[in-house]
DNA sequence: CTGTTAGCGCCTTCAG
DNA sequence: CTGAAGGCGCTAACAG
């Protein structure tokens, strides 16, 4: 069986291979009927013109990378949701990568992607990631970049993010107002954008209740999930004192409420907790967790949108069309059975 | 700045492209001294092959795509997770589509990806599909299937599963031993392999036990998801009499107990629920939500594996490499909290 | 061991 | 309106 390529259908047309591909592009410069007669052939043989050939013609890819530490967490889930769904409607494809939050991983993603395998890049940066040469080099290769939830503030280009701050202050704000006294704050690792910003509306919101800062427990590892609950366990057994718990991870509010439960603190009369959450049946938990929402559709597709924006007009990003949407407090209310 | 190719690194080496290429491939032909010279140079100037023009030349593209209804569902998550991680083991890339359970988006993305753009395909198919024309076309066109949780029987080739009969019918059993004597069974869509096996477990066991075939409640739409629980409202409604159900799709164990809670219907005292589910949190729920959990990781990353395999090989896929995966009934006991 | 040549499938000047 | 020719970057056969 001979492959159906613009040649084969030039062949069978009696056209020339340049004829053919101009009347597949709806080109101005070919006659009605020869377009017809083209497409007619094409669709009866099923014609699928050769994307890589193209790709290295035109040089480009219409193909999007997505870098991002992990598939599982639900608001990753989400965004490649609306990833998709932005690069669909632009016919855009998207490559996925998963970093498991190793920096040497990230490395060696970002350097291969160079290889004009992507037009662009959208990334949420591995929670290891300090030293970012790497990505610092895809400037130079023209590929642009537009961050998502976790950033790289020195890099100039578009983010999307929440109002993590924001988040963070409002949180605590909450938990004081429910009349907590010894609040403590869970976040993975300290050189992320996100944990920085919650960190610091979170200190903020102290200070301004004249608090001094209580625990601040950093877990160091991301993967380990037993690890970074043995730690909670720890805290909360040394600090009997704490009464509520602000966890600025996905996974780490979970792993509060389950520890929480499983030393016997009664929640929410013993420990408040507010933490941040994308998973919808978090709703179904009993006492209820209180979450903070991000809108994790809506920052893939924006994140998705600015990037293809730029590339479609082959304009660079600016870090000016960053965007910034705002997350929301659920408060759940107890479902009382009966 | 004049871009980095073979010819680039040919001209700064005097050398011949066909050397660079075969040095950069360690090819046996080349001179120890030489390889080290052009891997000096490579290495310091960043040097990336293009991945289109090799794929291009070698007719490879080093890529499978992955169609999948969602990637909001956590088990496709675990799954991805399993297919990215025996993706890299072998160097290949992951494209992503997903069909929404859109039988007119899966025969688009099908169609599409016959221009070459992948070497393979993993596919767990929509749910509205009958027509499996699309999916056919993909043999002559020499692109290999392996078909994971979602198979089409009539496709002959490897598909990676769970033991969904078997399940059903513990899933069934299970009830009837908690004493439950009228057990519905909620599914959506009646046309997916992996539903029809789990209701025919779910039947056989009745029969096994002398009971007729009960409420059987076959749900259309797969993405609306309040409709599904107005009509899961109503099922319980009019049939005060069940204390039973078998939710088999992630998604209806969780409606479910959503709704019996909001029906007042306690649970495990009124009705006992057994769901399909790889949500961790669910094990946070209280009172406990029992669960089928399938191997969502193993089962994308053998689905890969055999995929990858037979693409390294250049071997054909046959029905006989598939593999059944097993499920774990996860009974959850109330944690006794104080 | 190295170089020359041809061509993967497509797009895009330039001619007519 | 259509055709001929060149080349994107890389690899593989064939020389030497």
């Amino acid at each position: 069986m001979k492959p159906v390529n613009l040649k084969r259908l030039a062949e069978e047309l009696n056209l020339s291979i340049a004829t053919v591909s101009r009347a597949l592009q709806d080109s101005h410069e070919v006659s009605a009927a020869t377009k017809e007669r083209v497409r007619a052939l094409a669709a009866a043989l099923h014609y699928e013109p050769n994307a890589y050939a193209s790709s290295l013609r035109r040089n480009q890819s219409k193909t999007i990378g997505v870098v991002i530490p992990k598939v599982t967490n639900h608001f990753f889930s989400l965004a490649i949701n609306g990833i998709e769904e932005a690069a669909r409607q632009s016919n855009y494809h998207v490559l996925i990568y998963l970093t498991h939050d190793d920096h040497a991983r990230e490395v060696a993603i970002i350097q291969h992607l160079k290889g004009g395998r992507v037009d662009g890049i959208l990334l949420s940066v591995a929670s290891g990631t300090e030293d970012i040469a790497h990505i610092q080099s895809l400037a130079p290769a023209n590929i642009p970049v537009v961050f998502f939830d976790r950033v790289c503030a020195e890099i100039a280009t578009a983010n999307v993010t929440t109002n993590d701050y924001e988040s963070g202050y409002q949180a605590t704000e909450h938990l004081l107002a429910a009349g907590c006294h010894h609040i403590a704050h869970l976040l993975i690792s300290n050189n992320l954008s996100i944990g920085r910003n919650r960190q610091q509306g979170y200190l903020d919101a102290l200070q301004a209740h004249g608090l001094p800062p209580d625990a601040d427990l950093v877990l160091p590892d991301t993967t380990n999930r037993a690890h970074n609950e043995e730690l909670l366990r720890e805290l909360l057994q040394r600090r009997p004192d704490i009464d509520g718990i602000f966890a600025s991870v996905e996974h780490l509010a979970v792993s509060a409420y389950h520890v929480c439960r499983e030393l016997g603190r009664r929640i929410p009369e013993d420990v408040k907790i507010v933490g941040f959450s994308n998973l919808e049946s978090v709703s179904l938990f009993d006492p209820p967790l209180t979450t903070i929402t991000q809108p994790a559709h809506d920052i893939g597709r924006e994140a998705a949108r600015i990037l293809l924006r730029a590339l479609e007009k082959k304009r660079p990003i600016l870090p000016s069309q960053s965007v910034v949407l705002n997350s929301e407090l659920v408060q759940r209310r107890s479902s009382e059975q009966g």
